[in-house]
DNA sequence: TCCGGTCTTTCACTGGGTGAAAACCGAGCT
DNA sequence: AGCTCGGTTTTCACCCAGTGAAAGACCGGA
């Protein structure tokens, strides 16, 4: 009798000893704006599971329809997942309440209009309404960005607590443009600024030709759980003049989510954090 | 010693055996546009899993965030999710390349724009403009609606495989109004009509005041994926005068999602059936 | 204080999930 | 044709992640 060798078990990956749960969701989250169609190999490397794995729990997502086939046999998220996320508060609960008063403001402006929220240390982007002949900004609804450089940002930044503002001040921040802010000290200066003026202004620090006015929504509580901002061309503009119609869009949407109580006492706010302060705060 | 009984390991509830997987998709279609925000218990009980099996699968959903909780301990969908979900094809994808020709649209009439897909043998909304004081539809964005009624949902129907109008004329369908078709041979000579003349006319066979008028999308293969459509006052609506826009619109979105080609040869497009034909057709 | 409800944790058991390996498939090249 | 190469699917033992029952903690209302 041949004495069976007891498998090592090395972790196979960096990263491993993932639950069942955990490996499905690896598979979502292995799709991103630059790669929004996946081969089942692909699928496998990018969630760091082994290909048979994949392969089973791909089968299940798809049966389910939280991923499609293309006729080519490549994977990308399907329709019935999009169904179910459309009902995140923070997603198209918001975009919702906010529509109508976006729409008035490209109305009145005709230049880009953009709705986002915090989500840990960066934005994302709930909401976009492009004007033709506005200027061109790269923001996709669903991606993220950098809080420290764009007018939501920085609107959402000043009035996150204090611990996250911290985090995201110690980090080595991206420059942009030559006139993007990097330095801890500057930018605290500036939120206070935002805080104060009930609005923020960033100029040239995204793209030079780019300006943008920003002002923040508040939610049931009164905690600010989302900005707008209208992004114009950065000559041509005084951005005196904008702040009080994006100011008062950001108020007008704000009672609108006070309004409507949907089920629960809570409605729209930021969701209570994984453990305490600074240490865990979750994954990612 | 006693003699250890065997558990005779009934199957739970009606349906059950789910793999772990399983489990966990079934949490998050425990949510509902009725019910986005739910208990634990709630959603132990909507998804058919013990409470400590909710309770684990929810931890994870929690950490990854494609579960949020609420100050009140309540359980709602999470903007991760949402992020992710936002890369679906048929959903945010369609809905980008479509927007400026819906705001067109909007610009032109002031009434209601609808846009959706055929999702099996039902309509999901992917979009939607309301007009301010347009008709009132009460349609949600990531909603679900019957095919046979609504103008999208005929438009739909008509370009749909044989096998799904089959199923769906099948059905007892539902009537919305006294003008609701629900007689398979006459809702049948409708079809052949939209697929000849090239839109759909619905005239109060949802709501008595609203009349609409919708259009076909196709995609790069040429197959129809999705349809627009124009929501008016059922009177003060002349259907042939409309439908020039509506199709105008449709095209121009037709061809939008031609142009562009993300990544792979196919792009948005029907997802490949589970099966074959009728007999399978995955489960929901 | 007690009571009904929900949430959380513990515990021993077991079947769903696992990776390695091999078979399969189809497109492109020689 | 024959060969090769990448990707996909299936098989096969092994075993640990996941399981429900039950008990414990917690909370708000009577």
């Amino acid at each position: 009798m041949a004495v069976r060798q007891t498998p090592v078990r090395v972790q196979p990956d960096g990263a491993a000893g993932k639950s069942v749960t955990a490996k499905a969701l690896a598979l979502l989250a292995a799709f991103t704006p630059d790669a929004p169609e996946l081969t089942l190999s692909e699928l496998s490397r990018r969630a760091h599971v082994s290909l048979p794995t994949a392969h089973r729990r791909a089968a299940e997502l798809l049966e389910w329809g939280a991923l499609e086939r293309t006729p080519a046999g490549h994977y990308h998220i399907g329709l019935r997942l999009w169904e179910v996320a459309s009902l995140a508060p923070r997603g198209l609960g918001l975009r919702e309440a906010s529509l109508p008063f976006l729409e008035d403001l490209y109305e009145i402006t005709r230049e880009n209009i953009q709705l986002a929220v915090r989500e840990d240390g960066e934005l994302v982007f709930v909401e976009r309404i492009a004007g033709r002949n506005a200027v061109r900004v790269r923001t996709r609804v669903g991606g993220r960005f950098a809080l420290h450089a764009t007018g939501v940002g920085l609107v959402l930044l000043a009035h996150a607590p204090a611990d996250v503002q911290e985090r995201v001040l110690g980090w080595r921040l991206d420059r942009y443009t030559s006139k993007t802010m990097t330095d801890p000290a500057t930018i605290r200066e500036v939120l206070a600024n935002v805080r104060a003026r009930g609005y923020a202004v960033s100029d040239g620090q995204v793209t030079l030709d780019a300006l943008s006015v920003a002002a923040p929504i508040t939610g049931r509580t009164g905690a600010v759980v989302a900005a707008v901002s209208l992004v114009v061309h950065a000559d041509s503009a005084d951005p005196t003049a904008l702040a009080p119609v994006v100011r008062a869009a950001a108020r007008g949407i704000s009672r609108a989510l006070s309004g409507n109580r949907p089920r629960d006492s809570a409605g729209i706010g930021a969701p209570v954090p994984a453990s305490g302060t600074a240490a865990g705060e979750g994954l990612r």
